[in-house]
DNA sequence: ATTGAAAATGAACCATATGTCATTTATTAT
DNA sequence: ATAATAAATGACATATGGTTCATTTTCAAT
């Protein structure tokens, strides 16, 4: 006879991770403690043993539910967009642009600092390994759509635009983090970013066009 | 009656970065504590308060070290290119191509951390700001050397140049770090990045030919 | 050689986080 | 209502790092 419905158990669970982020965004990764987390929940100490082996495998949980909403988010954008990919593109990266300033309340600082404390660690650099293999293929497919329907004519290979793409997103954001997004000019450096993306992209304008006609 | 010269107070504090230095490539910075170097400097456990107030103090010692290093190495490059901005790029970069494997045993990675993991303290901050332009500076003005002889013809201010290229720079080392290099094509997303560069720099390539002959 | 002050030592103390586990609480089936 | 069992508690044991400081060592001036 078990006590509490799995249902229940789920919810101890996103009750946890919502904690989890909470600490995370004020504290960053290596600063917050399971004592943090468990205070931040309002239970006991050893309570959270019974859910989460330590404080990695509850990172990588939240992480794991951030990447679900990003696939949701440009799903979204792909019907907004009603199918156009270099739409998705643009609204992407002006709410990527947008979300810069607030970057310091959000769990993407703990997330860079898991990455460059955890690499170290096998079990981090498997999964990591495989989240990047993910998020790639996240914008590999949205750019593959915007290919089929004649939006782009790429003059390299898509995985390689991509992931040029995604490194020098993550640079940007990086380096707003450490320098400040006002002292590195972020938001013309990611407008720079896309004149480039598109240059790579040879987007076709008129096709663009006759599509939101 | 001072027991030791100056010399000799240089040459502990040259032994503790040294020691410092080992002990962050190997286990990177949050992880590395003054108890570490202590050791690995052969040394007894409140001895380093002597010389250093706290790890921040030492790493920001080393890290001054290490930049006071780059510039020099920029200005021999400069004088190995004759003065071509334009090759002093081109070396610098295939350099830091080269180096890419060899992250791992390098400080590079607990520069991250600590970028990642220190933002919040003022003094951090502060640091960092003022490196920032310290760093931009050297290659505005390799750049502008380049414009000044006709090597470049920038389409756009040398600063947001600049800017856009470290940013994405140090996107694509994190990267390698958090992914492998390997796996996201380091080598390639370098090249790309310098034809981007070369491309918003509208190199003179007839003026460089002339040069070195 | 002696002496005195700075340099270096390392034991000890303090603080703090992790993780365990015996105990208590709550819930559901009977 | 009661029993049985899972969930939750929180004290405690363990470990580890930071910091202090009384003591010892070292070196240069005398």
């Amino acid at each position: 006879m078990p006590k509490v419905s799995d249902e229940h158990k789920e919810q101890r669970i996103q009750q946890i991770l919502l904690a989890a982020s909470e600490v995370f965004k004020s504290k960053g990764y290596e600063q917050a403690t399971l004592k943090d987390i468990v205070e931040e929940a309002g239970m006991s100490r050893g309570w959270i043993y019974l859910y989460f082996k330590d404080k990695t495998t509850i990172f990588l949980a939240l992480i794991d539910y951030l990447d679900a909403q990003l696939e949701e988010r440009i799903s979204t954008l792909l019907k907004e967009n009603k199918g156009s990919a270099h739409g998705v593109l643009i609204s992407y990266f002006q709410e990527t642009s947008q979300s810069i300033d607030r970057l310091e309340d959000s769990v993407v600082p703990a997330i860079y600092e898991f990455c460059t404390t955890g690499w170290r660690e096998q079990q981090v650099r498997d999964y990591f390994v495989n989240r990047y293999i993910r998020v790639t293929a996240i914008f590999i497919d949205v750019i593959g759509k915007g290919v089929e329907n004649g939006e782009f004519k790429p003059t390299r290979s898509v995985d390689e635009i991509v992931k040029y793409m995604i490194s020098s997103l993550d640079g940007i954001m990086l380096h707003s983090l450490a320098f400040g997004s006002q002292q590195i000019n972020a938001v013309q450096q990611v407008n720079l970013l896309i004149n480039q993306l598109m240059e790579m992209l040879s987007v076709n304008f008129l096709k663009i066009m006759e599509k939101n006609s």
